[in-house]
DNA sequence: GATGAATGAGCGTTCATTCAT
DNA sequence: GATGAATGAACGCTCATTCAT
């Protein structure tokens, strides 16, 4: 078994707990043992648990983000952009029902508001996708002019509720409600 | 003092530390010291910590709800009650930061699944206002016919989304910003 | 029990297996075992360990500085007083085993070194008895011009070494030697 | 790199570290890292962790020892041969920080009773000249007619508590102070 | 021979809960 | 009823040692 395998064991595990269990519900020692690993061949992969769980938010999120970069429509229209994203988004999380209750853990817990405060307040050269859109849909004027995190409330907030949803079993989204859904939120921001 | 004092006072104390450092970071000796009682007493009125977590929930949905009754707008249109109820939710929560918090912390933690589960289900409380306006929407059929969660999603979640930024210093949600919240949720459901 | 037999049961159980086992022999799960309280009420009684172990020394010092004072020769001549002090220091320490040993520990530690230093650089109005000793000793020219810590050191290291073969079994002391001791060390210092 | 070479960078490693940062301050990692052999390679040349401690000792002594014997005015009498010693101590110890270090370390640890234990009981290294200093001296009745430990103790801890406040700045010992310390020992020997 | 990844027992400390007063 | 001292299981983490390569 390579390096990678057992870092990679040791993520998966990590991750499936904290999705099913929470942060609190779940122990190192309960970690190692469904990673297969003893419980100080943790700390050589990461060097603590604060650090363990942004490595999971940041592999994920990579993962997410390249999903959503597949086939993106660029030079596209504002609208036809967003319908990408916002089914993406949908798709995505519907097929991988762990990784959206960690997501969720994850930006409910004082780890996650950082990263939205540097998503926000970003002054790095990275290329945020959905603040691409934001910034060009106020350029043609396509949509409402309002601030860009009330732009991620408007349209992104009601995709992960629903998605929720879903998984608890209060809706079933397929194709015909995920284009509602998605249509419902440009709705709401488009002028 | 009476008996109900003390309940209120250990109430208050829990309420405001798990807002202000999470349900983790608040011992029980450290909200009994704040409720100025002993420590064993919480356990004369709550049987134990989860209990008092959800005793507080129950507490804050009610003085919530109550909020949302008052001058509600019997018989008239459904976009008019849906804009009561909207712009209710944003001031209320505005000006109580900590019970927002406290909202927060508590639906997204393993004991707010099974509150949601039961509210869908069952009909009490906020659910009675909201499920009414649902109904009358689609009798009316001035709202889209999508699923009753589906309605939840798309127009309440963007409204606590921006009541959070609000409070993360990410947007100034001000009488004008509110409507336009209000009245973009409006959008996405409205037919 | 009252609230300070439970501490001295603490204080003497630590310092029990410090001397015997040394610092890093004795786990705080020992400690309350032998104390006979349960491992957290350790820390109802002293912040950690560290303080726990300052608390022994501290306490062992009063003791043990009493212990001199007693029938101290005020107002008698240096040399008069020098041999009360380190005949007193031979009593004390062949009587109370454990105390010596946990001493010796001490003042090889981290711990020590910052006590050392404190009593060295004196600012507080703290009466040291051998401080006091020396100061004299210079004024009447009856002692050796020596820096201060070198008195300490020529006055008081053979005490304490002999104390210490005398524990391993090394020498006898008793009277006659005790005498031959504080005399030698005497010879010393002295003009 | 010889089979030495690699014994001798694990034995300087640990001994640096063990001086510099305690017994329990120096894992075993550190040690390997710092010596640039693999953490494994250690036990190839010392079968644990106090065996290492050990031969660092008895390596460090044996240098020490024959510093000592270097020079040593055989045949001339007690009192030269004494200060041969004593400034012998002292030169050595201050130009060797981190050997004095580690030897504080260790004769204050379980390890050190054992050998201190031997050394007294068996004649071997720094005792066979300091032994026989005893014997001619006690022959030739110039020193006090006083146990063999006891002589130890009054002749040379002062030696050692002296360096060490060198080292930790409570004194500086420049030649003359030197000659003080040694003639003040011899005071307290002699007949 | 040499390596360093892997181990797991053991550590200091916390805190929900109990119960004698 | 009210207290808060006492508990001990549980936690995150370290590190001496092993052993497959």
């Amino acid at each position: 078994m390579s390096k990678t395998d057992k870092r990679n064991d040791i993520l998966n595990a990590a991750m499936t707990l904290f999705a099913e269990q929470g942060f609190h519900g779940a122990p190192m020692a309960q970690i190692s043992e469904r990673a297969g690993v003893g419980a100080g061949t943790i700390y050589r992969y990461f060097k603590n648990r604060d650090v363990l769980i942004m490595e999971i938010h940041t592999t994920l999120f990579d993962k997410f983000t390249n999903h959503l970069k597949e086939r993106y429509p660029h030079g596209r229209p504002v609208r036809e952009c967003f319908f990408h994203i916002g089914k993406g988004i949908i798709d995505y999380f519907i097929k991988q029902p762990l990784e959206f209750r960690y997501n969720e853990q994850f930006h409910h817990s004082p780890y996650g508001l950082e990263v939205r405060r540097n998503k926000l307040t970003n002054t790095t050269g990275e290329h945020d996708i959905v603040l691409e859109l934001y910034e060009k849909g106020m350029e043609y004027q396509v949509i409402k002019p309002i601030p860009m995190a009330l732009f991620f409330d408007l349209a992104i907030a009601p995709i992960f509720w629903a998605v929720r949803d879903h998984h608890q079993g209060f809706i079933k989204i397929d194709n015909a409600l995920s284009e509602t859904i998605v249509s419902s939120c440009w709705d709401s921001i488009r002028i």
